[in-house]
DNA sequence: GTGGTCTAGACCACG
DNA sequence: GTGGTCTAGACCACG
């Protein structure tokens, strides 16, 4: 089952937090089609959360219909993003393991790799648009 | 000169997404000490947000120290963030573009490899905690 | 709780008024951690000043680890400032409460009373400076 | 002659910390009637501010008329703030000077003798009030 | 022309 | 009900 954690301090509002952590479980494969979330009272302990706030990542989650709310036996997982083979997946995963050991070893840090990531994404976004319009 | 751009449909605050792409941009090298960050008249214009808006994200950055506001003169970049060195940087950086050509043929999205960074991170980190405590 | 009051005639900003006033109280022991500051709200009917305002001054105070804003709840002081004795700091009260006296019996205004304590610290340092080179 | 000072990280206006410092030492004697203030020029140097934010502070010290403009010769002092006898004045400026010298020794720092003062000020108004009241 | 403060007021996130 | 974000726009401080 799904670990949830907030960020308090982020300025990310914590509703946001738990819908993108759904939404990440769900592209790597961690959260399936059945799997059930945790129940909002448990999220409301275990992330010191207001049951609204959790009950509104769910209605969220449910509109675009990536989770189902079954009255009184919890939530569950019914839809998927992201279509990759889990092998390949596997695959990918472990290279990116390797890249981010040799990260690691020049001295970069989480916010050095995801500000790398983030560029090299947006300058690929950048190339297929040219080649695009092209 | 950063090119801002501020995604309105996004839950994360305008003024965080303007203070998120200058330390991205701190990290990878693209500003520097001394580089002048856009005006706020010009952020106003180009992003259509209010001054309030860029001042805050400014003023942010400039209370981390990042930043310095001159008045009548501009705002200009007076902090750096991660002191990798720019050569192994760009090594990592066409290694990891590499990577994400191949995670891109096999079909993953954005989202998806922003997922499995993510999830790769933690799994990192929470390997190192382990580590520490034994 | 603290009592608040905006001089509008003054060429100190608002929100800085507010931000002072809460150092003050800090530093003379009125106001300790777990205390609640005024509700944005209360405070902008009280000195009539704009939400925003009273949130730039929050804000400013709690970047300094000062006090903690909890959503829905109210903001609340967190850190402390100045550590000095509470008796020692009553007595030290009580001795500057009569040369007060004094100096309005010799008919200084408040104007003279601070530009005489901002004098004689400023002589104070430069005093130490000289102490600390030689 | 007066010597300023200009903190810009304070949120107190370049232009009113100049005004200030030539009300504080009108207040305490160390300006009298026919004393040159420092010429712009030489304010624009030594605190490297704009000729205009000199121009602001000497016109708005002129305009309450404790100063003169001479066209070519320079500006001086014209007035007074205060009245209380030089001689009355050192004695209390010895016994504050002996009362920071105790509030030193027991660790308050500037911020907490300044909170100090203008608490007990404050406490002393509200008496004064009350008294007028009845 | 550049940053900074502030108002009046809408609307959101959270408890 | 509490804090937080944002807009539209006036006006100030400074270079």
């Amino acid at each position: 089952m799904i670990n949830f954690h907030v960020d308090r301090s982020s300025s990310v509002p914590a509703y946001a937090q738990l819908v993108r952590q759904v939404r990440e479980a769900l592209r790597i494969g961690t959260l399936r089609p059945g799997d059930q979330l945790p129940t909002v009272r448990s999220v409301v302990t275990s992330c010191t959360v207001n049951p609204t706030t959790v009950l509104k990542a769910y209605r969220e989650l449910e509109l675009s219909g990536l989770v189902e709310a079954r009255q009184g036996a919890g939530t569950f997982v019914s839809g998927t993003l992201g279509h990759a083979d889990p092998h390949v997946m596997a695959r990918l995963r472990g290279s990116l393991a390797r890249w981010l050991g040799q990260a690691r070893e020049a001295g970069l840090e989480d916010e050095d790799v995801q500000a790398l990531l983030a560029s090299v994404i947006g300058e690929n976004a950048a190339l297929r648009n040219k080649e695009g319009a092209a």
